[in-house]
DNA sequence: TTTAATTCAGATAACCTTGTCCGATTAATT
DNA sequence: AATTAATCGGACAAGGTTATCTGAATTAAA
């Protein structure tokens, strides 16, 4: 469904969302534990997220990433998904068909098309604020 | 959300169904070209599909491929996925956790499950049949 | 001002998917 | 029996994704 980079990036964000609220900043060491994911990897993801201004990067000493609090509710999974994988998920067609619409579809155009809707749905009122509550409830977890 | 292969794989098999209902056995250059899908590779596809009994290959001089008419409505779409892609589309965790499930859920799991559970129901119950007549009717196309 | 802790950027390695090539095998036709 | 048209199987090439490494830049603290 989604690569492994746009994995890697959907549990840091949501780990970061989660300690964001109270003001934690946290390093790449720490995100990358916390999400069980490679660090150089994930330092890649990271600076993407920063750059697409979803998260933000702290330089120098005592440095790290933080997502400004007022965002967090603002900040969809979409928002995190386009900026890694693209939104190929949901606009390209199920059998990758160049061209592919109500009018000239692919044989499985239509019943693709309520699942791709569903998902997009999903994606776009889905917030990080969302995600990361089920964290610090302890509803969800990022590792095993 | 599907590999290339796969993609592949669906439009062979959705043409080649089509043919087989009126007998017509068709060898790999035009299921290719029917398909805009790649020769050898389209070859190698056809190769899995075939190992796993979902399409027969006769070999040598008026050889190609087919499909037994008799399967065209029990062959499902799932089939032909798990063949090529694996069952990880509707199994694996949206994040990629290796254990995640109702009781230890990631973030993501319960917003996942339903879209999961709805393509998983599609591929199950659409057949290569139905696939196969949308492309006769002409109300669904293989190229652009 | 030096040191230490950090992100950033670019190069590169490892691996997987996609795609090609070719010789061997098979089977129908001549 | 020879020829021709096909699939099969293995090796290999190309490209993309995943992952690592390293040096430069930045910033806070000592």
């Amino acid at each position: 469904m989604f690569s492994k980079a746009c994995e890697y990036g959907i549990r840091a964000a949501t780990f970061l969302a989660s300690c964001s609220e109270t003001g934690e900043r946290k390093n790449l060491k720490q995100i990358a534990e916390a999400c069980d994911a490679p660090e150089a990897f994930t330092a890649k993801i990271l600076q993407i997220l920063s750059k697409e201004d979803l998260i933000s990067s702290i330089k120098g000493a005592f440095g790290g990433y933080e997502i400004s609090t007022h965002k967090l509710k603002d900040i969809k999974l979409s928002h995190i998904v386009k900026a890694i994988d693209g939104d190929n998920i949901y606009k390209g067609c199920g059998l990758g068909l160049a061209q592919c619409n109500e009018k000239k579809p692919c044989p499985l155009h239509f019943q693709f098309k309520s699942i791709r809707d569903e998902l997009k749905i999903m994606l776009e009122s889905t917030s990080l604020w969302e995600l990361a509550h089920e964290l610090k409830d302890g509803t969800a977890l990022l590792k095993r």
